[in-house]
DNA sequence: ATACAAGTTGAAGTCGACTTCAACGCAAGG
DNA sequence: CCTTGCGTTGAAGTCGACTTCAACTTGTAT
């Protein structure tokens, strides 16, 4: 598969896919002249890395997770402590999701005033923010939806 | 309250809280000579900006949402639709805690190869990140833990 | 053969939320 | 008086994950 194609069913835009390649998150090497071939399999690392990046990793981070393969080559112990982490992060979430319709549906004057808001303030406080994991979920505004994809994004 | 006092309170570095007002999300004004003084109601004010923030929204748009004097002052249906992304985000992040813990477990030699692992994958790619809300917990490295003052920890 | 779309590269730009820096102000204490 | 030390400012730097750009080279269709 040359780079559009990979673009095109993954939604990954192939600056990223050269980005990606560049970190060493992905090999493609088997060049036809200068041009980039994909074997099939990265859309499985995509897949991957894309789970990485929803879990928190940074690409650092997913990288050394992925053998020059791309196959999943990690300490388990680190990835169950990672999903600990993710769970109570999404724990703070709820918290947050209470907060803000407790702050959607308080007639109270002054939010400051309510009890319940001022707990829910606390916990949010010191807790969703005290140790976030990690940048989690960042930059991908938009494109990587590497299920399928009908039509991908322009890229350069 | 001066500035360096409120940081030590609430964990904020000076360098923030200026930073804030800078963008509009904090008053301090009746300054003494140069210096900044802050009413007691900003470790309030700080409690809500760490919310929102908890909540995905970014400085402006939690700006926006408090009034000069640092109430909420929300358009109710911005807050419970945001209130539904985190929600969505949360669920997704289970799908993701999940897939973390199945790669944990599931002693197959290649993941690509097991469907459970596969569906997962598919699951956090698509969903996950495909419509991510917002940074989310973002920057948030360290500081920041409003609840609590300088010393001593208590509960989480 | 020639045009043109699509690929390649390294370098630089972007974005958000801060931090760091240099240069300076000012009040109190030795 | 003069140092110490916190405070102030605007400007610039940082970080991660990309995107965009300029300048080319290639593959493919006509």
């Amino acid at each position: 598969m040359d780079i559009s194609q990979v673009a095109k069913q993954t939604g990954v835009p192939a600056s990223t896919l050269r980005y990606y390649e560049k970190q060493g998150l992905l090999v493609s090497l088997n060049r036809q002249g200068a041009r980039r071939m994909f074997a099939p399999s990265v859309i499985q690392q995509l897949g991957l890395i894309a789970l990485g990046q929803a879990a928190g990793f940074s690409l650092q981070e997913i990288k050394v997770m992925l053998t020059p393969g791309g196959r999943v080559k990690i300490d388990r112990s680190l990835l169950s402590s990672k999903a600990q982490e993710v769970d109570i992060l999404v724990k703070q979430l709820q918290v947050v999701s209470r907060g803000l319709r407790h702050a959607a549906a308080c007639p109270a004057p002054s939010h400051a005033e309510c009890p319940t808001f001022r707990r829910l303030l606390r916990d949010a406080a010191s807790g969703a923010l005290r140790q976030a994991p990690k940048p989690l979920v960042a930059g991908a505004k938009r494109a990587s939806s590497v299920g399928r994809a009908s039509r991908a994004r322009k890229d350069e």
